[in-house]
DNA sequence: AGTTTCTACTACGTCGCGTAGTTACCAGCC
DNA sequence: GGCTGGTAACTACGCGACGTAGTAGAAACT
């Protein structure tokens, strides 16, 4: 058994097609053909390569798929933003780290000015929140 | 070609390694044969199993190595949390977040108070070591 | 010299993912 | 009502990563 981790990992094609989920994301959703004729123009794609990607994509909860007649519609399960979050403190806590203040420290270190503004700024918003 | 990422994921085996490295931590590194005992203790594995992954870890650069005799001393490259820290980085920078503030605060949103402590405590030493 | 110890190389099975073909269904058109 | 086009469902193949390990060969101990 490779890996245990539930980890959300995305692979290259997988990525690209999430992009036009988020890209395109409305509540109505995005069908197999419009994923496809986003990712035909930069590329050599076929119709069931589009449709494979996106079926695995629903296996693994990251999108979630309702009929619209024949057709599915798929919508990104969640933001690019959460989905990255999610995937961060998953490997935060499968690495099993003792000293997370050490390890949060090494995260600031790979950081530039902007993100650290980021981070003080999320970090306000969680505090307000708690206060209010 | 499966991931452009050069993300350094482990595998489960892989990992358990990594941990005895971490575990007799010194400044000595740790053979093969010492791996090896150790995890014989828990499970049924071959010592060229043990030598294959560390092979392989060390062509990751997870892993240096240095001559001991005829045997080689294996050491963690980088700490578990430098690596966890380099690892979440990575999954911020690829995931090409365009709003990181609201990534991080998605991150926020999994983490407990103690864990919204650390990373304070951490984000006051990187200022702290701006300033001085 | 024989036995042990360690490396180096090779190998095999499984799984994830990129990639796509084939088959079959359903809805509208001529 | 059979043909056509769009969809889905299923199957498949190649490759790379990883768990797993065997074998060959050098080196060292006895």
């Amino acid at each position: 058994m490779p890996h245990s981790t539930s980890s959300p990992r995305l692979g290259d094609l997988e990525r690209v097609v999430m992009e036009q989920l988020w890209e395109h994301a409305g509540a109505e959703g995005t069908t197999v053909r419009e994923v496809h004729e986003a990712l035909a123009g930069g590329r050599d794609i076929a119709y069931t390569t589009v449709m494979t990607v996106l079926d695995r994509l629903a296996k693994k909860d990251l999108v979630s798929r309702e009929r619209d007649g024949r057709a599915w519609r798929y919508r990104a399960a969640a933001s690019r933003e959460a989905l990255t979050a999610r995937t961060m403190r998953m490997t935060l806590d499968d690495m099993d780290v003792t000293d997370r203040r050490a390890a949060l420290l090494h995260f600031l270190d790979g950081a530039s000015t902007a993100e650290i503004d980021d981070l003080k700024a999320a970090l306000a918003e969680v505090e307000a929140r708690h206060t209010d």
